[in-house]
RNA sequence: GGGUCCUUAGCUCAGGUGGCUAGAGCGCUACGUUGACAUCGUAGAGGUCACUGGUUCAAGUCCAGUAGGACCCACCA
């Protein structure tokens, strides 16, 4: 890439980082040069994370955005380990969403509906929708950084994944695993067809409970029934008391009239009806609630549909026939009271089945549907998660899924849509060309005859998207390509995703792949938190309180809003999101392009910097930092294993910013008109690429652009290809870095006295230390870094040495053993002075007290870990000292006074 | 009706297997234009870790319960 010109200093970066300036230039090149592509022959021990694939009408919200982040970093991180990293991405129909897409486009551009083109013309429109539209979303991704291999896009409608799923569907029939029947099912009488359990959601409505009486067909009186929709009366076909309700013992058998269509229905009893509810009777209707269909069954009931699909009463409603269902409740409600068999109406809580597409309210509605049997299907998914083979990250997640696969129901399958997966079924027509319902069907992939037409039915997109893992890789085939795909990157090893679709989507991966591989799909499942508003709210398009991430990511920059969502993530917490998160990003981003030029200034273009020093001929800060470096290398490897990125990425930012930027970059500095030696660039240029490493899955563009700038590099020759720093121990010394954290220590000590001495930065002061002679380590160390002092704490005269005495007025500091004297004449406050070390006896006083307490405690002593025992007896010897100079110096204050 | 999660500094949140004088970012206070960075630096103030019990030598961390809040599941008309 190119340099702002030559001669030293020209790598210097002179102006703030600007994100857009770069990205959208390192994404062309990692695509150019096919970084991101994998191969099953390569050799390399695969890792493998299957993007869940977003659907087709979809756009780029912050749940994509933290998740292909995680994702993202775990690829990355991977692939710089050795792997071969393979993150798969995709698309998805989404039947509904993406037929309603559509259905709407049509209606506003042409005022038509899908009826009026025909089911070939509107799903070739439906195609060429997904050819002009389908494919934003994963153009968004690209601003992100996602380094999936593109060449291995796949959508859930590609012919081969079309085969997979209609012989799945086939293996299922055979297996005896799919059937169909007449069954109440959840009916969207929006989109006019039925959605499956986990597609209801149940929502609390203020409703009310409605008295209604039912005239006996013999003789004088009534039976009231309590309901919360007297709509469905038209369809009841019986009324429910309890077998031992006194009050009504001698009607069971007998009739009752249903008002407003008069027919007589029976009475009878179940010990389903509670008693003390309402008026202890119920009114069943068999075809539009799952309780009465029961009941009905068990009494061999009239099963009487009142419904059209479009939730209009039918010709069964009589009078109300036409009406829609709201509407007629309205008025059969109205017509009861003008009866005046309406007892009473109390206000009522009801619980309402909303379509989760559509958000109309569901009607329980019988009907003939294509349901698989689950119960076989959830056993090896429970076991695989039991013994272990399946681990859940957070683990409580484990509790959730066991719990729906343990309670499992069966599922329907079946959409009267247009667009999605059809049905393999085949049906032989009569000489009209109508379905001969006198016949069997076929189940096949292939019509198995000419004139036999298949079910007019597709499939819940969920049935498609179950295969994922597979059927991506080219499962069922058994073409070379195929087959070693499968067989190098199936199983998976860890998928990314929310508890939205824990059981849309996860559960039933598992239940599949065991089922058709006879393998998991995925080693790990890292089930991540949610984005909500700042109020906690889910951000919602009629609440209008979304954050877009392209627009973050246009302000921010992608690694600033990336840093941000991987800090925010703790292991499953939802995030409240708040676009000023992402100042944090971009901060750090700032940081690292700048940190760059306090060694960059001194570099010359061209040359190789490359450390000749070993170790042990590096200055103690050198040391130091080589030993935060090394020990951060491996917390990070170990957070990662876990799937807590925040902790390992805070790590490295503490790394960066606290150790590499405040302490080693400010005392590496060369003083006002000198040079830094070639020797300390080296060294420095080594320590920021190896942060640089360190950061690239988590900041991938910074990351890549600085790479480039610190050295000339062959093209190609990527940071994200790069191998991934692996700690030293021989690069970390234990002494070196507690020798130098004593020095930190009396510097902030000392800057601390200034600070409340109100000693102006620019003033130099004086300085005493007075070494322990037990530290002769120390003392050296501070007799020839006397520098230290000088640049952090303006320290222009030093004197070092053991058995110092303090100098009358000055301001100390106990650094452990050892103390450090700030002669201040002439403006040392003897009360300001006494407070703060009286201050600082009060809190240590404290401290030693709790201490002894525990350590004159025998149950302590004598039980706890002899190291614990050990670490408090320290911890008071050191702090007994500290306090003896603490109080020697609050009493010399007193003398001086 | 079951179940899960949350309650830690003014705000937003971290704190695997109990050993912490409890941390971060933002905000706040006081200084600061020292040739990386004001998207910055230095120093600092600020928490009886919701409450009540229990287990333990030791509890923010484990257990039970209470109170708020969020969510998931469930057929009470």
């Amino acid at each position: 890439m190119e340099s702002s010109g030559t001669g030293k200093g020209s790598l210097v970066n002179r102006e703030a980082y600007d994100p857009k300036a770069i990205e959208g230039r390192w994404y062309d090149f990692w695509e150019r040069h096919r970084l991101f592509d994998t191969s099953a022959s390569s050799g390399r021990e695969p890792h493998v994370i299957m993007m869940p694939p977003p659907n087709v009408t979809g756009r780029l919200h912050m749940g994509h955005a933290l998740q292909d982040t995680i994702q993202d970093a775990l690829t990355r991180m991977r692939r710089m380990q050795g792997f071969e990293a393979l993150w798969m991405p995709g698309k998805d129909h989404a039947g509904i969403a993406t037929q309603n897409v559509v259905e709407r486009a049509i209606r506003d551009s042409e005022g038509s509906t899908r009826h009026d083109l025909g089911r070939d013309a509107f799903v070739s429109r439906v195609w060429d929708w997904v050819d002009e539209y389908g494919d934003i979303i994963l153009q968004q991704k690209r601003r992100l950084g996602d380094s999936c291999d593109w060449s291995r896009e796949r959508f859930t409608m590609d012919d081969t994944y079309v085969e997979a799923v209609q012989r799945v569907f086939v293996r299922l029939y055979e297996e005896g695993l799919i059937y169909r029947g007449d069954y109440l099912v959840n009916w969207d009488p929006e989109n006019r067809t039925a959605l499956s359990d986990e597609e209801v959601d149940n929502v609390e409505r203020d409703g009310h409970l409605w008295y209604v009486r039912y005239p006996l067909a013999e003789g004088k009186g009534h039976v009231t029934v309590a309901t919360t929709r007297p709509e469905t009366m038209l369809g009841d076909t019986a009324i429910a008391v309890h077998p031992e309700d006194e009050r009504y013992a001698d009607l069971i058998g007998k009739n009752a009239i249903l008002p407003l269509l008069g027919r007589e229905i029976p009475i009878i009893a179940d010990d389903y009806v509670k008693i003390d509810f309402g008026a202890g009777a119920l009114k069943i209707t068999p075809a539009h609630d799952k309780n009465d269909f029961e009941i009905g069954a068990r009494h061999g009931l009239q099963v009487v549909n009142v419904m059209s699909v479009d939730g209009t009463i039918n010709e069964n409603g009589g009078p109300y026939e036409g009406l829609d269902r709201f509407e007629a409740r309205d008025r059969i409600v109205a017509d009861l009271e003008s009866q005046g068999l309406i007892e009473k109406t109390e206000p009522y809580k009801v619980s309402v089945p909303i379509s989760s597409r559509s958000k109309t309210t569901i009607e329980p509605l019988i009907s003939l549907q294509w349901f698989v049997r689950m119960e076989p299907l959830a056993k090896p998914a429970i076991e695989a998660v039991r013994s272990g083979r399946i681990t859940f990250y957070p683990k409580r997640w484990e509790n959730e899924y066991f719990r729906w696969l343990e309670d499992i129901r069966d599922w329907c399958i079946s959409r009267q849509l247009w667009w999605g997966h059809r049905i393999p079924v085949w049906y032989y027509t009569d000489d009209d060309g109508d379905i001969d319902e006198s016949r069997d069907f076929v189940v096949s992939v292939d019509q198995p005859e000419p004139g036999m037409v298949q079910d007019e039915d597709v499939l819940d997109t969920w049935f498609s998207s179950w295969l994922w893992p597979f059927a991506t890789l080219g499962w069922p085939h058994d073409d070379e390509e195929a087959k070693n795909d499968l067989a190098v990157f199936y199983p998976t090893h860890v998928l990314v995703s929310g508890y939205d679709i824990l059981f849309f989507w996860i559960a039933r991966m598992i239940m599949a792949g065991l089922h058709f591989t006879g393998k998991i799909p995925y080693r790990d499942i890292f089930i991540t938190g949610m984005i909500k508003d700042k109020l906690g709210r889910w951000m919602s398009k009629s609440l209008g309180n979304g954050i877009d991430p392209l627009e973050m990511i246009d302000e921010y920059g992608a690694d600033a809003v990336r840093y941000s969502l991987t800090i925010l993530c703790a292991q499953g917490q939802d995030i409240k999101l708040d676009p000023t998160k992402f100042e944090m990003g971009r901060n750090f981003a700032n940081k690292i392009w700048n940190a760059f030029n306090v060694f960059a200034q001194f570099m010359e273009p061209g040359v190789e910097y490359r450390r000749a020093r070993g170790f042990k001929d590096l200055d103690l800060v050198e040391q130091w930092i080589l030993h935060q470096l090394n020990s951060t290398i491996e917390q990070v490897n170990e957070s990662v294993d876990r799937y807590r990125l925040n902790e390992a990425l805070s790590a490295v930012y503490d790394l960066f910013w606290r150790d590499f930027c405040d302490w080693y970059l400010e005392l590496i500095k060369p003083a006002r008109g000198s040079e830094m030696s070639e020797e300390a660039i080296a060294l420095a240029v080594e320590l920021y690429e190896k942060m640089i490493l360190l950061l690239h899955p988590f900041m991938p563009f910074i990351t890549e652009e600085l790479w480039h700038r610190i050295r000339v590099r062959p093209d190609g020759d990527a940071c994200m290809v790069q191998s991934w720093p692996s700690s030293d121990p021989a690069e970390m010394s234990d002494a070196a870095a507690k020798t130098f954290s004593v020095l930190k220590d009396m510097i902030s000590g000392i800057r601390n006295i200034r600070a409340e001495y109100s000693v102006p930065p620019s003033k130099p002061i004086a300085a005493i230390i007075n070494v322990s002679d037990r530290q002769p380590d120390v003392l050296a160390a501070i007799e020839s870094h006397r520098v230290y002092f000088e640049k952090l704490a303006r320290v222009d005269r030093l004197e070092v040495g053991t058995g110092l005495a303090k100098p009358g007025a000055s301001a100390s500091v106990v650094v452990g053993r050892n103390e450090v004297y700030v002669p201040l004449a002439g403006m040392i406050d003897l009360d300001v002075e006494r407070e703060r070390l009286q201050k600082e006896i009060d809190q240590k006083e404290q401290f030693v007290l709790r201490i002894q307490t525990k350590l004159r405690n025998q149950q302590f002593v004598s039980k706890a870990p002899g190291e614990v025992v050990e670490r408090e007896r320290k911890k008071e010897a050191d702090t007994v000292a500290e306090l003896k100079r603490l109080r020697a110096n609050l009493e010399d204050l007193s003398h001086a006074g």
